[in-house]
DNA sequence: CACCAGGGTACCT
DNA sequence: AGGTACCATGGT
């Protein structure tokens, strides 16, 4: 299905988008000739940077551009995020190594159900098994000719009338009756994702973690990615490899006390600190 | 080809 | 409480 273009220029400073659509918080961004091409909620959008500003194109229908705004979070002011990061070698050294990058405002089934299919995975495959699960059974959406991405995440409704072998199918292996089971509780009513970004974060952590392969990291990074919520600290394996090699070279801290640590030492956006942790730990060498 | 990947859980001392 | 095997798949 083809459709006429229509397009807006955001004016940003110190954006970096490759660093923001690529650095492991959202997963259907892909590097084209004519830009980033992504899906945000129902709409196919294609991203680049024109003299510092980001310049969207995305099929007819809005004459309001606050969806992408508020997803982009462009009218952030970065530089006052970076100004509570603590004054120490490693973060000098991350904000140097991640020029840019921002923070996205994504949907929270899209996100939750993503982060779900990415316990032990790489990037790369993320991507892939989403795609998968986009196409097979997301909506198809208005698209120029071309695009690559044609499908709309699929919601939790679509998902919840699969099958654990369906999902399986979609090369996510042992994380299929994960995604399953919470795509039949945000379906059934049982887990209210509006809600959920209502309390606070503690209660927020709670709710998403009675679902079955949500542990503490999965709902780190939906409070952080989705809700916003900047407390919010997701340790993976390399985030665990930045604070053991940077900020405790010598001893290995116990787990409680690393928690402690990371929840007291990084201040009011310490989500934030985290993600330039992990984007400077992936990509140095 | 081993090794590892934006983990979580059940089951064992 | 603290370790450990296992889960499925494929990139590097």
């Amino acid at each position: 299905m083809t459709a006429l273009l229509l397009q807006t220029r955001l004016p940003v400073s110190d954006y970096d988008l490759a660093a923001t659509l690529a650095c492991g918080q959202a997963f259907r961004w892909r590097a084209t000739e004519l830009g980033w091409e992504g899906v945000i909620g129902p709409r196919w959008v294609r991203l680049r940077a024109v003299e510092g500003d980001i310049l969207a194109e995305t099929v007819a229908s809005p004459d309001d551009w606050r969806w992408l705004v508020d997803y982009l979070q462009a009218e952030l002011n970065l530089a006052s995020i970076l100004a509570t990061f603590p004054d120490d070698e490693p973060m000098r050294a991350s904000v140097e190594a991640c020029r840019g990058l921002r923070l996205l405002r994504q949907e929270p089934w899209e996100c939750l159900a993503s982060f779900i299919l990415s316990s032990t995975k790489q990037i790369v495959q993320i991507q892939q098994i989403v795609e998968l699960l986009c196409t097979r059974f997301g909506s198809a959406l208005a698209t120029p000719l071309g695009a690559r991405m044609t499908h709309a995440f699929p919601t939790a409704t679509q998902l919840a009338t699969t099958t654990e072998a369906d999902l399986r199918a979609c090369k996510m292996g042992f994380r299929a009756p994960n995604l399953l089971a919470a795509a039949r509780a945000v379906d059934s009513g049982e887990l209210d994702l509006n809600m959920v970004g209502q309390g606070t974060v503690e209660q927020a952590r709670e709710e998403l973690m009675r679902l079955p392969g949500v542990g503490p990291k999965i709902a780190n990074c939906v409070l952080l990615f989705a809700y916003g919520y900047q407390q919010a600290f997701p340790v993976d394996v390399w985030v665990m490899k930045a604070l053991r090699q940077l900020y405790f070279p010598k001893r290995q801290p116990r787990p409680e006390r690393l928690q402690r640590f990371v929840d007291t030492y990084f201040g009011p956006n310490a989500g934030y600190a985290q993600q330039y942790l992990f984007h400077y730990m992936r990509t140095r060498r």
